[in-house]
DNA sequence: CGGCTACTTGACATCTATCAACCGGGGTGG
DNA sequence: CCACCCCGGTTGATAGATGTCAAGTAGCCG
């Protein structure tokens, strides 16, 4: 069984053996079910998350019962910033994930005692901060086709990072149509639609579990949006 | 003459009279007239820019020319985060503008060295996180009316945070018609046309200098998406 | 005065949302 | 064990909104 997989894949490669023993020393593991829900926009933010193991839906409710998808955590994630005092989005488990949790208040007196974990701390803020502008992009200027397109070959390359080789060539989509949809700004009947559109372009195949992709970069590099954006997602 | 109001501003009010004097030391005043490039995407990031006086559009271009504009920098604001070396948007000034310039790495090692300095800064690059985050719940849910009203709103209520009082009811707009579109992922059309009939529905005036707002955020108030999320633009 | 630029307005095309039917698998209960 | 139901997904028809193309207006500056 993996314990505490979060703070060594936050302090990443170069990691300092003190800061890693020391966020693991604050940190408590705990395990939530696929769908269930782990905090909720609005709720104090007692406790900061670092996911672990799986897959986070991280989104905000409209007053009318739609979602904003914002994004998918990942393993080595913080799911939201240990800053604010009050969650700011919803994260539900998309599958099972296993978590370090911490206490706000602690982790946050070792981040600022740290200057080395606090400078970590920016720099997730900035691969955030880059992210969500690069969905700012795609959002402001993506047709359906481009929007899906570019989801998942940024979701392949952040499924590569993180799982080193998950050797099969197929994409997994973990997540429902409904929260591909959410997460571009579109309809879940679009999502299935667009994509049958890129099956009958060849440039992808839809299996079960996700996707197989046979040429759907190549499409998009004679694109206008420059998939350099969207190739670097973390 | 005002000169490096940048510092203050970012320091707020809780200000700390060395790290302020630090930051003013390393500062220099400069200013850029209306229109003109600050610095461009992709460009190595040597110097970092806060701002001390108007604003600057900060953008993305695509390849086919296309512009998506991320946000409207205000007075306080960095313009990018200091950390990465290499900018990852282009900034104009919109109307004319005063900054301040810093040595990107002088203005590093004196942020490093002081959880002060450091701590405003995740602030910061939190504050930024929010803004983008609130803009794709916009993008990604609101018709074109919605987009405008919200625009509006959360426009005049960052403008009255850093102006203290314009007192007039006009909320000048000294950004295009393809800014605000750029920025809503709209086109321009669209954005004139909103505001024709916003002006129908009696919930705005447009002036030549921008608009005056009569009743906007009651229509909105009625509506689906918070406008909480919208109000705290910073 | 003339031309440029920003903006507005109009007619029409295109794309996505909406509403609705249908398919298929997994689980439940008879 | 089978039938049924429920849920997620797909597909179809239609409507509505925004994009596109084009003309026209107003203010500004030379």
């Amino acid at each position: 069984m993996q314990r505490a997989l979060f703070p060594a894949l936050f302090c990443g490669a170069g990691a300092n053996a003190l800061e890693l023993r020391q966020l693991q020393a604050l940190a408590s593991d705990v395990y939530f079910g696929s769908g269930k829900t782990i905090f909720s926009e609005g709720e104090l933010a007692d406790n900061a998350f670092g996911l672990s193991r799986g897959i986070v839906r991280i989104y905000k409710r409209l007053s009318d019962g739609r979602h904003q998808v914002l994004s998918f955590a990942l393993a080595g994630d913080f799911l939201g910033m240990p800053l604010s005092d009050q969650h700011k989005y919803s994260a539900d488990a998309v599958g099972e994930v296993s978590l370090c949790r911490f206490s706000r208040s602690e982790l946050l007196r070792l981040i600022v005692s740290s200057p080395n974990l606090m400078r970590r701390l920016i720099e997730f803020a900035n691969r955030e901060l880059d992210m969500a502008q690069a969905q700012l992009l795609l959002l402001g200027n993506g047709s359906a086709e481009k929007r899906v397109a570019i989801f998942l070959i940024s979701w392949r390359n952040r499924l590569a990072r993180v799982s080193a080789s998950s050797s099969s060539k197929i994409v997994p989509l973990p997540m429902r149509r409904r929260d591909i949809a959410a997460f571009l700004g579109l309809k879940l009947e679009t999502v299935s639609r667009t994509f049958a559109r890129l099956e009958e372009k060849n440039v992808l195949r839809v299996v079960p579990e996700g996707v197989s992709l046979t040429g759907l970069e190549e499409t998009l590099a004679a694109e206008e949006i420059p998939a350099s954006h969207f190739a670097g997602h973390t």
